[in-house]
DNA sequence: TACGGATTATTCCAGCCGGAATATATCGCA
DNA sequence: TGCGATATATTCCGGCTGGAATAATCCGTA
């Protein structure tokens, strides 16, 4: 019926699948649980997400209360389309690759606008950089294992740690040949 | 100044080092480049980009013909801010790496909502899409090596293929780990 | 030569995102 | 007890994207 739910409403409706809250509650849990670290987590966008959400019946205001004199706080619950939709749409975007063209492939595309001894530079620092990210990951990971978490909970950290490892390597290749000449660069701009 | 520019803005401006020429040119080029296995080529949004680069003095219009009754074309040139811009813009893409959220790692951090069963089908499913589109990149790759192309010209398909690789070996790794229950998965929904 | 379909070329609109603005309440501390 | 800083909570607005609408011309063909 819908377009593919976004990661952010995605989200939202995981988190009411634990029980109703209401938005800035979601808030909190998402950057408590560093969600982060897979999605743009910004207020604005998780209000336009829920507003859509609920719009389109996956999830229903059940009340609202209020605390003090601050604003009323809407509180959502998740309906039975909603759950489906969770289903379906994780069921989707685990089952087919799609194209999500990277900046680093556009920017690789317009390399030869550059010479050779600056694309060497900039590869190098962009190595540095990755080894860094991926240190990071390494130790999250380390720190689930030996909290005993569940897999399931912190592989998207090995993927990501994967994946980062093979551009490192590859680009250690490309500096190589580069530096060798092996790898033949247009005149310069 | 401005912010980064978007990928179809970069890819104007780098048509535009060439020579001048109306943004429907532009567009056919792009298609005809297969610029499209790098950025999401739509004639709406190059409009709309060259119109911003207008607007911010990275390009600017250099006359307007017109072929018969057909809407008058606008003819753009880059300025030297323009081809400033594409110099720092590549630089600052090619160093600095981001971390721009794919999707796949979204629906892996809610996948525990699938049950075990579902899960193995669906990372099956995904590792036969990745096998195809390494195949097909292969081929494009084989067929510039061919023809001879300056490496630096088709090393984004090189790259591309690497990292899908990489993301295959991790399936394949996962789907292992799963089926002999070496990776413990939560209780299913 | 009349017609339909593809090509050429651009504009428009609705949707999503995200930074900023807004407004109140609470807390630490001097 | 008064003050600023921070947390709570939401709304608003401007920007980018992309599908659709628009419109004229060209081309093949019957």
């Amino acid at each position: 019926m819908s377009s593919p739910l976004t990661p952010l409403a995605l989200a939202a409706i995981a988190l009411l699948v634990e029980r109703p809250m209401h938005p800035y509650e979601m808030y909190q849990l998402l950057l408590e649980r560093r969600d982060g670290h897979v999605m743009k987590v910004r207020a604005g966008s998780l209000y336009h997400a829920i507003e859509r959400l609920d719009r389109d019946g996956l999830v229903t205001a059940v009340g609202t209360d209020r605390a003090g004199n601050r604003p009323e706080r809407t509180t959502y619950a998740l309906t039975d389309a909603g759950r489906s939709a969770l289903h379906a749409s994780v069921t989707e975007m685990l089952r087919t690759p799609v194209n999500e063209f990277p900046r680093f492939a556009v920017a690789l595309n317009e390399a030869h606008n550059l010479s050779l001894e600056e694309a060497v530079v900039l590869f190098e620092q962009r190595r540095t950089a990755l080894d860094a990210e991926i240190s990071e990951l390494t130790t999250i990971i380390e720190s689930a294992r030996g909290r005993a978490v569940d897999e399931a909970y912190w592989f998207v950290a090995d993927y990501r740690r994967t994946v980062l490892a093979a551009e490192r390597d590859w680009l250690d290749r490309i500096i190589d040949r580069l530096r060798t000449k092996d790898l033949t660069w247009p005149h310069p701009a």
